[in-house]
DNA sequence: CGTGGGCTTGAGCGTGGTCAAGTTGGGTGG
DNA sequence: CCACCCAACTTGACCACGCTCAAGCCCACG
């Protein structure tokens, strides 16, 4: 069922890339190499995939679960006068919309913001797996919620946080999932955004992103250049934000009951 | 297993409220009365609260889950510098977190806006409730994957739409879904709502709720006083507010094969 | 060396916030 | 039955956060 593999230039082989859905999951419920291996059979297809494609649009038939394995995607919706709302960031490891499946159609678009390499696993093939293993469909549903618990911060942010806030917000957020899948040390991470993708997702311009982030340069809280963000003081940081990262359910715990 | 009953003074009965729920859940799966008795025998207690009340705060363990028999109630969040983002609406017939005692902790609060007939699940209950009948277990994940929807389209409105717009939407929003639950006809409904929730859910200030309420009249788009809402153009207030109701899934689906 | 996407800066403006003072109306107690 | 009260609503004045439009800059890339 494996297949087109993605180009052989990579540096990175699709195998090592599974590690980081992998340390996601894994603090959900405790994952067999088993669950591993059923999860890779399942892959229908991999492919490389260029910065700002549509994955799935809105309103389409969501046949298959799409998971960023290496590279950045996002949700969005658009409305008719051309603004848009960015609804998620899913960074490498993520599963896109894990159990969008079940629903008719998709309430909103898929698409990607840097190069990436996406896994798409058949609809049948992740009911076949849930109902294989139990662990995995746990894992799955445990990943939708907190996916929904990020869409709720998201609506705080959005509804209540000033500019400064939100941004300061959203970098934490980044900051704090990129280390669970270890592409973020304490220094920093790297940050493919444009500053119109920050806008669409915080809800604003990209004349005052633009403002915002030299505000929090003149504080001395972070830098930003070159595609790499570094953060100089986290703590004030997150006071400034208002973060409070218990949302992300970053820890080990196998909850629930 | 069953509670407490309600007040004797009730003029709906208890039996009749959990109409609501089930209109609400048929759409995603063929529910047997049998179903319906293997919920009522779960109930651990039915309360009536007053208005204002926390039903669970934020950062608690969610051992039960709430259901909304009879009244409003609502998911928020609360910054410590005092700023509340109303989170979600949640009407009669509504399962206020379905699937959320697989979480550990809530990662927001709950709250009445009315006075309000609550059921309680026992989350030991639910997760027999969800084995013992594969069809009700459907049922909550697509009720949880809609509220993901709902969820996500106030974003968009938090994010992109300009004051009467959102407005308008949550308004034509709040109808459609009563009208799941025959609970509006094509006039109007019920709002008990006061501006302040309103400004809550909507990111915006009691004050300019207000004057967004005037706009909305003066446009003669709708009326609302009383607690009751009218509208006297709704395609209006729907092309105003970009309104498209697909992503509350109103229409009978047994989707996902 | 030219091109274009992304970033930066300025000027002007409008949406929506804040503060503060009324007004209305339903509910309570005398 | 009326007086009172309080919460909700209304209105005005003022102001700031963030938007728009427009021009210029930087630099990676072909």
């Amino acid at each position: 069922m494996v297949g087109e593999r993605s180009a052989a230039g990579d540096r990175r082989a699709n195998a090592t890339m599974l590690d980081y859905l992998f340390r996601r999951l894994t603090r959900f419920a405790d994952l067999t190499p088993g669950d591993r291996e059923r999860i890779e059979a399942c892959a229908w297809r991999i492919d490389r995939i260029e910065a700002g494609v549509d994955l799935i649009g809105e309103g389409a038939d969501p046949g298959f679960v799409n998971v960023a394995l290496d590279g950045w995607v996002c949700r969005y919706k658009q409305l008719e006068s051309g603004r848009r709302q960015i609804l998620a960031l899913l960074l490498p490891g993520d599963m896109c919309d894990p159990c969008m499946f079940l629903l008719p159609k998709m309430g909103h678009a898929l698409a990607t913001l840097t190069p990436a390499t996406i896994m798409r696993l058949p609809r049948r093939s992740m009911v076949a797996l849930m109902e294989a293993s139990p662990t995995l469909a746990k894992a799955f549903w445990l990943d939708t919620m907190v996916s929904a618990e990020v869409q709720r911060e998201w609506a705080v942010s959005l509804g209540r946080r000033t500019a400064v806030e939100r941004m300061a917000h959203l970098l934490c957020e980044l900051l704090a999932r990129l280390r669970l899948v270890g592409l973020a040390d304490a220094r920093g991470c790297e940050m493919p955004l444009t500053q119109a993708d920050l806008g669409d997702a915080l809800g604003l311009s990209s004349v005052h992103v633009n403002r915002t982030l030299q505000k929090l340069r003149s504080m001395r809280l972070i830098e930003l250049r070159n595609k790499r963000l570094d953060v100089l003081d986290e703590d004030a940081l997150r006071t400034l934000a208002l973060f409070d990262p218990t949302y992300l359910h970053l820890k080990n715990h196998r909850a629930g009951r």
